[in-house]
RNA sequence: AGGGGCAUAGUUCAAAGGUAGAACAGUGGUCUCCAAAACCAUCGAUGUGGGUUCGAUUCCUACUGCCCCUG
């Protein structure tokens, strides 16, 4: 049997994390965090995590699990966000997945496969990545061209993350790594699941975003920078590539100032809000939960989402 | 009030007597192991009114606005 899953995704700052504990608190369900930053211990303001007061006794997994030095990525939040959901269920609740990163949220629901060492090699990585820096994005490109007509179509010759990436999966498995993601693309999800977006219109996103990281700013956000970077994290931790974090630390080198750090954020931020939302645009299945269609009234949402996770038999 | 300066895209700056370039912002998009990342595309401007000229946004002039100096 399909084991039941709710997803509360949507742009930052769009108020998922409040949205998703209510919605728990009312179908007995407990939340998965769906959120890079998150996870790590210490990275609490700049991520936006919830606190323990806020959370009001409902259960959140995937948050502070682990330490700034450690790497984090889709294939191990998949793994991660697993098992949660079958704990989850199986003390007889709902599994909640909040967060705002697409590609996480699809790998989990459609199960994408990053395992079996999947043409990875980093060595022959670091080699392409080389020779696009020596001989240039087009030299590359015309090699991937060649075997494999399909991904050149679909990325730009500038792109060398994937360009180099689907020339190392080739190279690896003899098979051009479009193949494997058409794959992909035909899985369906195991899960009973409704994919909730949570939206709001454009300007209000925005201007959420800057009322946000200037909240962050009084609330000591440059001390938590402090204390990771005294704990040694750099800009080159994974962790410290986070929004808000790699600003701070730039700032705590002395090589921008603190006004053109917040600046960032908040532009950044931006930015990233668009992209989340140009993703979900182009995401299946989704159902879309316009605050302004509820006159902002957090209760009339809930008994909308709840009438479709009813429909949808999830609960 | 008098003298001087400036007025070009949402912003910061270019250029030019033959209908203006860029960066950033904005907008649209791509994405299958760093995704809070990376990458692509695109909209958009000469303050207002006269004059000179084949032609002005560019030269002249009045107005308006902003800045500086004097009082």
């Amino acid at each position: 049997m399909a084991l039941p899953l709710v997803i509360i995704a949507g742009p930052t700052a769009v108020g998922k994390s409040d949205f998703a504990i209510e919605l728990a608190k009312r179908i007995n369900g407990e939340i998965i965090s769906a959120d890079s930053m998150q996870v790590y211990k210490g990275m609490d303001i700049g991520s936006a995590k919830v606190t323990p007061e806020e959370m009001q006794g409902i259960r959140h997994y995937l948050i502070d699990i682990l330490d700034p030095k450690d790497e984090f990525s889709v294939a191990v939040f998949k793994e991660y966000a697993k098992k949660a959901i079958e704990e989850i269920v199986s003390h007889g609740k709902i599994p909640i997945i909040a967060g705002g990163t697409g590609f996480y949220i699809q790998a989990l629901l459609y199960d994408i496969d990053f395992t079996e060492s999947l043409g990875e090699n980093p060595e022959y990585r670091s080699f392409l990545c080389h020779e696009y820096e020596e001989k240039g994005a087009d030299y590359l490109f015309e090699q991937l061209k060649k075997v494999d007509p399909d991904t050149a179509e679909i990325i730009h010759k500038n792109d060398e993350k994937r360009v180099v990436r689907a020339l190392e999966f080739y190279h690896e498995t003899g098979k051009p790594i479009s193949v494997h993601n058409k794959e992909q693309y035909e899985k369906t999800s195991n899960y009973n699941f409704a994919y909730f977006v949570l939206n709001d219109y454009r300007e209000k996103i925005y201007s959420k975003i800057d009322e946000r990281v200037d909240i962050m700013v009084e609330k000591g956000l440059v001390k938590e920078v402090e204390m990771l970077k005294d704990k040694g994290m750099t800009i080159k931790d994974v962790s410290m590539q986070g929004l808000g974090y790699k600003e701070i630390l730039m700032y705590l080198s002395g090589d921008i100032s603190l006004k053109e750090a917040i600046y960032r954020i908040k532009r950044d931020s931006r930015h990233f809000a668009k992209r989340q939302l140009t993703w979900f645009k182009r995401e299946r299945d989704v159902i879309w939960l316009n605050r302004y269609d509820y006159d902002y009234d957090l209760s009339k949402l809930l008994d909308a989402s709840i009438g479709v996770l009813k429909d949808k038999s999830i609960v």
